[in-house]
DNA sequence: GTCCCTGCAAATCCTTTGCACTCCT
DNA sequence: AGGAGTGCAAAGGATTTGCAGGGAC
């Protein structure tokens, strides 16, 4: 199970699932999040969510920085050193004890903002 | 409707739904989603998640740090100066536009820390 | 009358759960 | 036999949507 959520970038319970049935054919939907579920839980991947209305896995479970692209829903690592010290300079500022920080940046993905330049030309060569 | 949003913490749907219920008894939860909907296209709220399952809402455009109780759920705004160069500074790295960006930190409030406190004395002082 | 916004309820989507079954020891 | 992990389907919650009604112009 766990050399699946290995293979990519942060899919969805969805996406492990399709992906997965590739493989093993007769997996069901409960049972990848059932495992997802108890990865997660035990440390070994990241779960959390874009504001798509899903929930996200990776399998990278160092801090790092995401980038979510509002129009498709892809997410990307941004490799980019992550400020280490701001969980200690934050916490006196906060009412309780800070075990964990996660950072995203919306926008829109290269990849969105071509595929909007190709529609914006078009109609202007024909 | 825009006054309800202004009024307090990080509600979610349901619980601003309740919370308008006592002055608009009549209102709907689905206007309440509507609304708020609305409301964050136009970009005169926030909208975010944050792993709980519920989208939480906030009047408070400014981009700034918010606490989350892994325990009772509760979302808190840190009172710390974000740093505002953070996506200029992430920017180059990232394939695509970056238009904003929102840092969650997660861990035990206050609150849930003294109760959890009381519960573990109360055995010692008997 | 027309338009916009709403209440209501049904629909949808994602995730969790219960139960019976299989596989392994 | 006993335990763990699974497929399947139903349950559960949160959010969205379709439609009819009501008020303002």
């Amino acid at each position: 199970m766990n050399c699946l959520a290995h293979r990519f970038d942060h899919p969805t319970a969805d996406m492990l699932y399709h992906d997965i049935q590739k493989i093993y054919p007769k997996i069901s939907l409960g049972t990848v999040y059932r495992n997802l579920n108890l990865l997660s839980d035990m440390g070994m991947i990241q779960r959390f969510s874009t504001g798509d209305g899903n929930e996200h896995y990776d399998a990278n479970t160092q801090p790092h920085y995401h980038f979510v692209c509002r129009e498709c829903g892809a997410v990307h690592d941004i490799h980019v050193e992550m400020r280490s010290r701001i969980i200690s300079e934050v916490a006196p500022y906060v009412d309780g004890k800070i075990d964990s920080a996660a950072t995203f940046f919306y926008g829109k993905c290269g990849s969105c903002l071509n595929s909007k330049e190709i529609e914006n030309n078009q109609p202007v060569s024909e």
